[in-house]
DNA sequence: GGTGAGAATTGTAACGATTCACTGAACAAC
DNA sequence: GTTGTTCAGTGAATCGTTACAATTCTCACC
């Protein structure tokens, strides 16, 4: 190693004093060109800008950070990054982090609590500003705040509102209550909710949603079937069960906790002769893009994913910028309902 | 500020040195401890163990990325994170990363050349170790190294070697010639393969395997159709054309670009009355969930996405603990062939 | 009990930024 | 001219680690 630079071994990074020399002016004053630059004069900034330029200066975040005691990272854990949902999510905290000047570091726990904690012990090391959690379904949280170590965090989709934390959540109650209305207000009369299993607050509370739209009406009844999963397979099985009824004692109307599961219970009952929605209209939930895309195109619930990173990365910076004054609050949003075929008039 | 610890607002973090007073032992020391725990006697081992456990001390990662010049952080740029090739891949870069000490941070491009650049400069600032790419598809790779301001840079999914750079493909063409030799030996002499654009590299290279299949059989012959996408939706439009032609006139074998084309061309055939795979035996390719899920299971070649991520921050962990002796290399893994009832005999 | 070798531990100097009390210069007011 | 005020720019101290040279401890051996 014969290098003039023999500091780091393979890329050599000019530091703040190699730009200071070469614009002829101290330390500080570079800093104050990135931090403060309105205390510089408008030559001064100049001769600055055109060194950093030169030599290509990018700071050290890790010196900076040390120095300021915290940097402007925030960490953020999902439950799932193969649902889309949880990738719209991310996509909506990535583009308003970026947007708030906030660096994102983005961990998947894949549904497993040990490496949701792992992450979120990462984080700690890693002195994150604050910390974004969509946690597993029916966790204690008390924990993850710990893990966090005092840090701000903010749930996503987490059940239930916080004294300690904000939260973005759906109301998912309203979904299956706008599903049902749908279905009633087009003259069905034999609902059927298809989901589960039940424990799931999301399959729970869309459950309770078409119970109240039901209730709302005269004359609507509401059978409800607990399934193990929501996947299309469990949708076919569902199909079959429903093509093998008479037809008399089939529902005008299906319900399902998700899409996978109407686009494989739809699927079967059309090749079984059952005519959708002539004869049973269905709506799915979620509007996963081959809801759209499969051969009867899916009515749904859309989750505002996207907005609802949008929300948990503002109330995060919000808080990151101003402790002292934030307020802790749970932000609820509406899910939309659209109208595909599989419901049409 | 009468505070008795007002360095940080929030938090209030132990140092090494909190730990060093209480174990009652010296500053460097409680670092042996960490890094180099070997030098240290087994009962200095457990007082300082017994300290930092007393204290709950997590280090701080930006005074050791400062003082050691580097951390161990490596970055990650992924083209398209809601296909679920590049999650599987993700999924393996965070696998093999975490065994590797290796911390991750995941950044999602989103198929815009302008975010993978913003992070690339972004990685450059945190001082990653290295970096795994997966490029938009056509790309010149070299505006990706100058970024990455002479850090180890990984391709994965990148066409063709390089000097430079280690990188892991798959072997499309091989898929390409899986597929179609399946389908040749179940007996299929007339192919038609369907897919596009034909400018991405995957979807031409997976052509000329099926070309070469082609050639090596007397009596087959092979016809091409170009879409314009690979969506579900293209394909039932396929289905269509294909369902248009005369019994004769039609392929008894395709060999499809993508799953999603393979499961809307299937969908709208059968629904049209002709079999699958009596009448023409079909093949996707990606091995998505809803190839094994739908109505009809679809044959196809899977990419060991997974096994690429792995393989990408493997090579990435060898360069950089071994700069001086690592020797570039290509992977190139083999794609697979997973038979379902799409081409059962 | 003195010596030397090796093991265990210590203390100090970086690392590259931020921060803030301070100095100088320029200029206005008396 | 002196004093005051404002604006620009300076530089030393600091953040919490790591690395390494220097020091102290331990113990076997003569």
């Amino acid at each position: 190693m014969s290098e003039s630079r023999a500091r780091s071994p393979q890329q050599s990074d000019s530091r703040m004093g190699d730009v200071a020399e070469r614009a002829g002016v101290s330390h500080g004053t570079v800093s104050n060109f990135f931090n403060r630059p309105h205390l510089l004069s408008a030559a001064t900034r100049e001769k600055v800008a055109a060194a950093v330029d030169e030599l290509a200066f990018v700071p050290n975040d890790a010196a900076r950070t040390l120095a300021k005691g915290t940097g402007n990272t925030v960490g953020a854990v999902l439950v799932d990054i193969g649902n889309s949902f949880f990738v719209d999510i991310a996509r909506g905290i990535e583009s308003a982090a970026a947007e708030a000047g906030l660096k994102l570091l983005l961990a998947n726990s894949d549904v497993d609590l040990r490496r949701q904690n792992d992450y979120l012990d990462l984080f700690d090391e890693t002195r994150v500003r604050g910390v974004i959690l969509a946690p597993l379904d029916g966790e204690q949280l008390g924990a993850a705040r710990v893990r966090s170590h005092g840090r701000p965090v903010v749930f996503v989709n987490w059940p239930g509102e916080d004294e300690q934390s904000c939260g973005v959540i759906v109301d998912e109650q309203h979904g299956g209550y706008l599903a049902a209305s749908h279905l009633i207000n087009l003259g069905r009369t034999k609902l059927l909710y298809a989901g589960g299993p039940l424990h799931l607050h999301a399959v729970a509370d869309r459950l309770a949603g078409v119970e109240r739209a039901v209730a709302e009406h005269e004359g609507v009844t509401l059978e409800i079937i607990e399934t193990h999963s929501l996947t299309t397979k469990v949708g076919r099985i569902l199909g079959e069960q429903l093509a093998d009824r008479h037809a008399d004692d089939r529902p005008d109307a299906v319900i399902c906790a998700a899409d996978s599961l109407a686009v494989g219970c739809i699927e079967h009952l059309t090749s079984a002769g059952v005519r959708v929605p002539d004869d049973i209209a269905f709506t799915g939930y979620d509007n996963n893009h081959y809801a759209a895309e499969s051969a009867v195109p899916v009515t749904t619930i859309a989750q505002p994913g996207r907005e609802m990173g949008v929300i948990a990365a503002g109330l995060l910076a919000e808080e990151v910028d101003n402790p002292a004054t934030h307020e802790h609050r749970t932000v609820v949003l509406k899910p939309q309902l659209v109208v595909r075929r599989s419901s049409a008039q």
